[in-house]
DNA sequence: TTATTAGCCGACTATTTTAGTAGGTTAAAT
DNA sequence: ATTTAACCTACTAAAATAGTCGGCTAATAA
């Protein structure tokens, strides 16, 4: 099982689409300079999230993504699913052909904690993250950020728009 | 986080000292023989399991390793600790610096996980699992194909020894 | 209608980790 | 004196991670 920058990225940029739902798509290049990932990167990402249908996808300008089901269906161990970063801590994939062809010496202890991680993650919805005072707080730092960073570099052009752009 | 080959060799060869304990030294050979691991990969496993205390050497022939403290004061996250495979789910090692100095959205889900995991694993000794049903019955069958497999190179050119060897 | 936006797609790449191998040295027992 | 088996260092093939780069397409707005 690995459980890397992928998944969490993955889930990261799942929870923004889900702070900032209603207001229309969210352009990966929002996410991006939220928080902090590579744009070619979470475009790999949501191509996958596409797949799996956790996300939808609008073209042109004004475009983005937003979820595609409710906040409440959406759980953590899906979105990691998704980009193909499995939960399963077992080397045969559960088979329980580890050791050629039978099972190994400790194949049901993976397997117990596999579950064990599963369960704890697909127990989490995303709504239950939007609804964290923790994730709140951060969420508001960054969306401080992001309008502070977006004043800075088209205000010089066009002050007028400050008011727009918040 | 990962949990790849490596932690799962640590404690499966760990489980095997432990179900063969009271038998003097265990052997790498023996070890590598009965798991099916690499005998040049199981020095590198107990040199980190040695250098953190959880086995004892003995060097020279009959030599091999035994378990320095009781089974049932070894757990799995330390046995996984000491190979260096860090159960820790967060990017930032638990520091909560992951986005430029500051805790990123999801830093205290990782937070969260780790700390399950690491509950779960470490609520696990080797003498637990020696104690289980389905380790047994894998250590029954390790050990008639490692007794066979001895009576077969050695019992060609010494029939005489079969005995001394079960 | 043309420029821009932003998703879409495939190929390429540096770095790191994994899972070993190879070759030798040292300590203890027969 | 020889064998056993731990101990140690260095090397390596393959895979995965974490990206980058360049170009294409659909939709919107000037």
């Amino acid at each position: 099982m690995r459980l890397t920058t992928k998944g969490r990225y993955a889930v990261t940029a799942m929870l923004d689409l889900a702070l900032h739902a209603g207001k229309g798509p969210i352009s990966l290049a929002d996410i991006s300079e939220r928080q902090g990932i590579s744009l070619s990167y979470l475009e790999q990402l949501f191509a996958k999230l596409r797949r799996s249908e956790l996300v939808r996808s609008v073209r042109g300008p004004g475009g983005g993504y937003q979820l595609s089901r409710d906040q409440v269906n959406i759980n953590v161990a899906e979105v990691i699913d998704a980009v193909n970063e499995s939960v399963d801590a077992t080397g045969c994939h559960g088979s329980g052909d580890c050791q050629s062809g039978q099972t190994c010496l400790t194949h049901h202890l993976w397997c117990d904690l596999s579950e064990q991680i599963h369960a704890f993650l697909s127990s989490i919805s995303l709504l239950d993250l939007v609804q964290r005072k923790d994730v709140q707080q951060v969420a508001k730092r960054q969306d401080r950020r992001y309008v502070d960073q977006l004043i800075m570099s088209t205000g010089e052009k066009a002050p007028a728009d400050r008011k727009a752009a918040v």
